[in-house]
DNA sequence: TTGACATATTCCCATATGGGCATGTAATGT
DNA sequence: ACATTACATGCCCATATGGGAATATGTCAA
């Protein structure tokens, strides 16, 4: 089986780091797809694929302005993500506790070995 | 040019659904991988395999136990997802701002058409 | 040492990928 | 009608992928 598609949902999507720019790039302001060409760089086809994937997860809106289309970046879509990473904020701080704890511990024994060998 | 690679970074790990059951799991307390076989009711060489991603990218610790491995979360690595995300709250807010006064201008002018045709 | 248990790695394969390039399509101006 | 602008799509290809099956590694127990 390979990956899950890039189109399977906004974690998909949002893996590569192009597309991640153009969230940015396109949360302040609606803007065509000739900005986004100059402004990353990037060939104009591969701007307006990465634009696909991000419109089919629902990341992106677009609608047309004459020649042009206007994407802007549709943020509710980012709040799943949002929402699973906040899940994990509790265990962040607390283990910004306990190293606060093993450091100020160390400063009355100060010669204490670590009793697990973490590996990598 | 392929995918980024799994192991490339946070973003990448995190796009498959079960690292991410994995991650959710292994975020109260270490256990052993068998114990993920049995929850997640996936064979144990991808059980393995996924660890190894996670490994990789920081975002599982392990330590060994005699011939068992302890796997925890290590949620400080989910933390760049989590700040990337939030810098899209204040547009989602805004949004839903908009949504509110749409709502609101409704109700006096019952009958508005939505000047834009949005695409998809 | 031998066997059992727990986990890791290797090999296999169909599939989606992103970039380069060429081409298709849609709207405008003359 | 025609050329031009602005995007979208199609085709090509090397590559990493996740699951399955088999095998390797590592640790303890007798």
């Amino acid at each position: 089986m390979p990956r899950a598609t890039t189109t399977s949902d906004a974690f998909n999507a949002v893996a590569e780091p192009r597309r991640r720019e153009i969230l940015s790039y396109l949360a302040l302001q609606e803007r065509p797809v000739g900005d986004l060409v100059a402004t990353l760089r990037l060939a104009q086809p591969s701007v307006s694929k990465h634009l696909r994937v991000l419109r089919d997860v629902g990341l992106v809106r677009a609608r047309r302005q004459g020649r042009r289309m206007l994407y802007r970046t549709n943020a509710e879509a980012i709040r799943p993500l949002y929402d699973w990473t906040k899940t994990f904020e509790c265990f962040w701080q607390h283990q910004l506790l306990r190293i606060k704890e093993r450091a100020e511990a160390k400063t009355q024994k100060p010669i204490q070995q670590n009793p697990y060998k973490e590996e990598r």
